[in-house]
DNA sequence: AGCACGCCGACT
DNA sequence: GTCGGCGTGCTC
């Protein structure tokens, strides 16, 4: 420490505290000072509040008012890694520091004394009777007997009742102590062996291991399709990260946090890691909050937030199926796991592990420009094995406007029924947002002020533009054929489509699988496994693909409406479809029946399905990058998007035209913005929502921009602003 | 975010 | 009279 990181008594510091107000806190440092990163209680009105010690006091605050911090906690100053990772990482996401420290201090009971325990040992006393459980408690006490067990672990482990062991404390041959709560972690053991690994997994380790010895930042994208034993070779990475004394990170998507694959985990490294996840109780967080710190665990397992936890020494951070939009936090702090894992590994010198059978497009495009650096697995099963794959011409199928399952896919998804096989009818995308178009000649009707698709709105019989907001009369005939009472919405919500489904197969059992449908991503996940253990035999989803699970049963894949995303209202529908097409793909290489995918479009000569038809992945990529670079969107361009909520749809259109009007700041640097338009989730819990979304170039500095844009307006009583960098979602 | 202050309706 | 509704504003 240096000796400008020390304040004495009585000086001057600047506390950042998780109170949303928009500066850093002047006190007096305590008697016997404080130092930067401390943790630490300060008066805040008449309430105690927690703060970090973020720098010296700027002295603008009248003397008299300024009290003095309470006291600095007994925990690990937050390092100065840390500090700038949030620091950085707010000006990215224009998050407000309190927010962005709230983020990393979600960990229960941080001024409070360290918690204790009931832990069991050898004692003097000798049983008066000796039965065959009390000799399985005694033996498991003399091999393991110098670690700690609380009751419950002792009992389980001894194969015995907990009345057992409180039974042989009455007689003193087991001694009750009081242990702090908060104990470190089983060391991992990076020298067990590794699984047998192929020549490209060999080769990929090395490659991973070199880095992780540099200790310098680096980013990799590992691919590799499914059983092509990307978990081995990234365990491996974590190996070598763990053997340098550094701790490391592996982020999953939270659905794919299974014992399943802690088990893999424990295997390879003899321990259990610490498993932090949105059901961890709050001492579990405590603990590993605490023992991250310090040293205590070496290998954090993890859902995205545990980004923010305050590693004493990061080297690895892992960030399994990465093109997951589960990263996407969409509520709060918006922010990307996957880029901010980039960002923190950058500034601690880690590397960085991203790893997918299906790259997002970005880190396709990174890895392209030579900015990540790629490592290809190749299944260790011989060359993957694709599904047939086939289009089905919606122009040429007979369908009423009002149905979404043409007939040759109705009739593939009976046989595959009667054979009792599963089939997935697969709509790539959230919520009720259909796309108008003409069933005569598959045009789709596009906004005049924009690129984006007309949706119908049928209340109010026009057509709406979700980009810019845009709205038109609903048209009788079709703008490029005049066909008369062709127009029609496309692109069913799951609940209009499980009707039909219903409609169309009587006998089978339909499950709908939409995260909208589910309190919890636990739920969603019991749901899952127990269809893929055969629980439907039509399953109706806009997300179960790419969470790794196994659908042994699941022979056919029908995309419903295939040409989303081909005109820009979604950028990332064609990237998930081919996705699901690639996961199918896996399954179908496994499973003993043959897969077949349906991809339903009224574009089947377009060069991203015919990408996708062939199974062509770079392909693919370069036809999607082709399109998005034409549109100037991600990654070709910089995107930004602008929610206001509040009780009064008015009021917040209003402040959303005030804004849209005053877009000087945004001029400045060519940027553009479109709207107001309703928001992807119009209103939550009675709040009105409209978004307003900002599409800049690529080498332009949006954030400040932004940030002066939306500092034009003050925002009074319920209305609210968020501002989503790099949205995942665009209509 | 909390929590106090403050200024108008239906209760003892 | 006064209990309490939640709008407005302050916290180093």
């Amino acid at each position: 420490m240096s000796d400008q990181d020390y304040f004495d008594e009585g000086a001057l510091v600047g506390v950042l505290t998780t109170q949303p107000l928009d500066r850093v806190l002047d006190y007096k440092a305590p008697e016997g000072g404080c130092w930067l990163g401390a943790f630490v209680e300060v008066p805040l009105g008449p309430r105690k509040v927690i703060g970090v010690v973020w720098g010296p006091g700027r002295g603008d605050w009248d003397i008299n008012k300024v009290r003095s911090v309470m006291r600095v906690l007994d925990t690990a100053p937050m390092r100065s890694e840390m500090r700038s990772f949030l620091e950085r990482a707010a000006a990215y996401t224009l998050t407000p520091m309190p927010a962005m420290l709230r983020l990393a201090t979600r960990a229960p009971g941080l001024g409070d004394p360290p918690s204790m325990r009931k832990i069991y040992r050898r004692g003097e006393g000798t049983p008066d009777r000796v039965t065959a459980a009390r000799t399985r408690v005694l033996e498991f006490m003399s091999e393991y007997g110098d670690l700690s067990f609380t009751l419950k672990e002792l009992a389980e482990l001894s194969g015995v009742g907990p009345s057992v062991i409180k039974g042989l404390v009455k007689q003193a041959v087991l001694r009750e102590e009081d242990a702090p709560r908060d104990v470190p972690f089983p060391p991992m053991d990076p020298t067990l062996p590794s699984k047998e690994l192929t020549d490209d997994q060999a080769a990929g380790v090395a490659a991973l291991t070199a880095t992780a010895k540099s200790r310098d930042y680096a980013t990799t994208l590992l691919r590799g399709v499914t059983g092509s034993g990307k978990t081995e070779v990234y365990l491996e990475a974590v190996a070598a990260c763990l053997a340098q004394g550094r701790q490391a990170l592996v982020l999953l998507p939270e659905i794919a946090l299974t014992a399943e694959f802690l088990k893999r985990v424990e295997v390879r490294f003899g321990a259990r890691p610490a498993e932090w996840h949105s059901g961890a109780t709050m001492s579990e967080r405590r603990r590993i909050w605490r023992m991250v710190g310090t040293g205590g665990a070496q290998l954090v397992i993890g859902a995205r937030s545990a980004l923010f936890l305050p590693y004493r020494d990061l080297g690895l951070i892992v960030v399994d199926e990465e093109h997951d939009t589960a990263y996407k936090q969409e509520e709060g702090v918006l922010y990307n796991a996957r880029d901010m894992a980039v960002l923190r590994a950058s500034i601690c010198g880690a590397q960085v592990v991203l790893a997918s059978a299906t790259p997002s497009l970005e880190s396709w495009v990174n890895a392209e420009a030579g900015k990540y650096k790629r490592i290809d697995l190749t299944s260790r099963f011989g060359p993957s094995v694709m599904p047939e794959m086939r289009s089905i011409d919606m122009r040429a199928e007979d369908l009423p406007g009002s149905r979404w399952i043409s007939p040759t896919l109705q009739s593939e998804v009976k046989a595959r029924v009667q054979k009792g096989e599963q089939a997935l009818l697969f709509l790539n995308r959230r919520g009720y947002a259909p796309v108008t178009l003409c069933r005569a000649c598959g045009h789709q009707v596009g906004c005049a002020q924009c690129d984006a698709r007309m949706v119908e709105h049928r209340f109010l019989k026009r057509l709406m533009c979700h980009q810019c907001g845009e709205t038109t009369p609903m048209p009788e005939a079709c703008p490029s054929c005049d066909a008369v009472n062709k127009l029609a919405p496309v692109g069913p919500g799951v609940e209009r489509l499980s009707e039909e489904a219903e409609a169309l197969f009587p006998d089978a059992r339909i499950a709908v699988l939409s995260s909208d449908l589910f309190g919890s991503a636990r739920a969603l996940k019991e749901q899952i496994v127990e269809i893929a253990e055969g629980a439907a035999d039509v399953i109706i989803g806009t997300q179960l693909v790419a969470k790794g699970h196994n659908f042994p049963k699941l022979t056919l894949v029908g995309v419903i409406d295939a040409d989303l995303g081909l005109q820009g209202s979604d950028l990332r529908a064609a990237e998930r479809t081919f996705q699901l097409m690639r996961q199918v793909a896996g399954r179908a290489g496994r499973a003993e029946a043959a897969g077949t995918a349906l991809l339903q479009t009224f574009q089947p000569e377009h060069p991203v399905i015919r990408a996708t038809l062939a199974g062509d992945e770079e392909g693919f990529w370069r036809a999607e990058a082709a399109e998005r670079e034409a549109a100037g969107v991600p990654p070709f361009g910089r995107m930004a998007g602008i929610i206001l909520s509040g009780p009064d749809v008015g009021q917040v259109f209003d402040v959303a035209n005030h804004l849209a009007r005053n877009d000087q700041p945004l001029r400045q640097i060519g940027a553009q913005v479109y709207g107001p338009a309703p928001a992807p989730i119009a209103r939550i819990r009675g709040r009105h929502r409209v978004r307003l979304l900002v599409k800049a170039g690529k080498g332009v500095a949006l954030q400040k921009a932004v940030a002066r844009w939306v500092a034009q307006v003050r925002l009074k009583g319920e209305l609210r602003l968020a501002v989503d960098i790099d949205p995942q979602s665009f209509f």
